[in-house]
DNA sequence: AATAGGATCTGTAGTAACTACAGGTACAAG
DNA sequence: CTTGTACCTGTAGTTACTACAGATCCTATT
């Protein structure tokens, strides 16, 4: 063996510093099953890789987009060997689909508001209230 | 007195029904000043108006954004006469509006990939694993 | 007027998704 | 071989709800 075989793992610190997430988290993930459970070194230190790395970017973006870990559990089945059938993809897509363009719709009001208080401010004539009115009418 | 006077407002469980908030919910808001405490009856039950209503679901939308409670008060406070200078409403607005931007842009990714996975499938060729790489991968 | 039944009240306890220790072990560097 | 930093398990605390329990209110009907 040389030096470039099982040259490619590192530490749990490592991870989270190049993911965002803390190192707690990232533990927390592991045992309610959303991050598989790592190879160990003899001292049982967890040892990760590229692909946990993205997987965990992808947990956290989603996080932050506002889905649930139920959700987020469900678009990884779709990943993780899942075996669906072709109808059942089809359902889960579209079904996040709907909730996601609304999703979109509401930020972009929501940013078209804020860039004009922004905007306005100043000139002495800022609405009575936008932002509200924003999203609480449809 | 006629009839008309004081005809405007209902109870948390009407509320409830037209925002989609939970009752215990409205509550919990009342409790943390995110909502604010309404009129009340000579009984001590709560009495909301359209107001309430709109602020309510400006705060539901919002939170399934995935704003936390502390952000959607910053937004709020910028409505609840909110004494701000025209710098302080200007780096509220464009340090959410760049957060915003980059929601926008992932939702639109996955809901991308979403829609490529359902079209796709029964095709005999579902690429390797296109939802995580669709937000890991920068 | 009396009362039955649903709506609301306060207060407390439970859940989801983290987050923060405490006290001990692993491992790389010198 | 020691010493400092990283990592380990386990438990307790936090945020944002959610779910009762037991009491009170309010409306509609006899």
């Amino acid at each position: 063996m040389n030096t470039v075989s099982r040259a490619i793992g590192y530490g749990i610190g490592r991870l989270s510093e190049e993911t965002g997430v803390h190192i707690e988290t990232i533990r927390y993930y592991e045992r309610i099953a959303l991050m598989p459970s790592p190879p160990r070194t003899q001292g049982r230190q967890r040892v990760y890789d590229a692909s946990h790395q993205k997987r965990l970017i992808f947990i956290r973006r989603t996080r932050e987009l506002g889905f649930s870990v139920e959700e987020i559990r469900g678009l990884l089945r779709l990943v993780d060997g899942g075996n669906y059938s072709c109808a059942e993809v089809n359902e889960i897509a579209v079904k996040h689909i709907d909730g996601i363009s609304s999703k979109i719709a509401d930020l972009k009001k929501l940013s078209g508001v804020l860039a004009a208080m922004a905007s306005q401010c100043g000139k002495g004539s800022v609405p009575d209230c936008p932002i509200i009115d924003a999203l609480s009418i449809d």
